[in-house]
DNA sequence: CAAGTCGGTTGCTTGATGCAACCAAGTGTG
DNA sequence: CACACTTGGTTGCATCAAGCAACCGACTTG
């Protein structure tokens, strides 16, 4: 997105869009839901220009959407973890997921399942567990490929730590 | 945003993104759900470019998200409708309106608040009527000024047709 | 009959994105 | 001990999208 401010709307979906509305930055934060936690993971798996992926990390740390932790000092290498708010995104990408499933199927099927971790049912798109009824949140649920997922799809499995 | 797609990415995010991902094109849906129809009406709520607005409008129409309907032979005048595929993205709205009160908030409180048409509930982050616990849709939740709102806020009270 | 309305289009400038090359500080390999 | 490789970026450049203002065609209104 050119500008990433929506002047003067007083709209709350806009003040969202504003932090999380520019190109990649969901998919940036959907990925590290599903564990892609260092640079060149990410890179690699979105595909994404390296120098977009670091302004967007930078972004999204500065608005504590995500987390960068160290874990070696020489040579300094980082991972990125999603934060409490970066979190809350999920039941707006649940909802997404879902709506791009039911508008952009492959013949075989949704590319991915979302599974309640605990009763292992399937997750609606409002991210209410279908077989128990819970309200979920990221860290009650996982993903795992449905029928319409390609075989190397990326990081089948993923869970929230 | 630059180019739409994003390929090579096995994922419904993505699908979805590359439809409605594109700067103002979620706000242009949220504002035509708010009972802003006419080019003119989106134009000046959002303070979109002419031609920007121009060529979001054709691309919603061409994903079938939106429908154009003439309301005048001549001189020729357009209103926009939302399709079912384009009503359907109202979980997600909800679900990014309701990040975006918790994360940028106003002091007052929230700038609007979602009411479920029929009994009058307020309505949570998943959509779903905290009164009587029904599951809604678009077509079943209005919204009203809250708290937060200024008061020349742009169309109160809109409600779905 | 001049000004206003509506729904755009055109042209120009600015700025974001994509791509490839480069860099720095290590680590592993012969 | 040199050389390639890994990781996590930065830099420079070309291209494409967004913002802005002016214009236009077909009416309608005063």
């Amino acid at each position: 997105m050119l500008r990433r401010d929506y002047p003067g709307l007083d709209c709350s979906v806009a003040k969202a869009l504003e932090v999380i509305g520019e190109r990649w930055s969901l998919l940036i934060v959907r990925s590290i839901m599903h564990s892609n936690r260092r640079f060149g993971e990410m890179q690699e798996s979105l595909g994404i220009a390296r120098n977009v992926l670091s302004s967007r990390l930078e972004r999204l740390v500065e608005e504590d959407i995500v987390e960068r932790r160290a874990y070696s000092e020489s040579p300094p290498r980082y991972e990125y973890f999603l934060t409490e708010k970066g979190l809350d995104l999920w039941p707006a990408l649940i909802a997404l997921l879902n709506w791009g499933d039911r508008y952009s199927p492959t013949p075989e099927g949704p590319r991915r399942l979302i599974v309640h971790k605990e009763c292992g049912g399937t997750v609606s798109d409002r991210g209410i567990c279908e077989r128990c009824g819970k309200v979920l949140h990221a860290r009650d649920a996982k993903q795992v490929p449905g029928p319409g997922a390609k075989v190397e799809a990326e990081h089948t499995g993923a869970t929230i730590d």
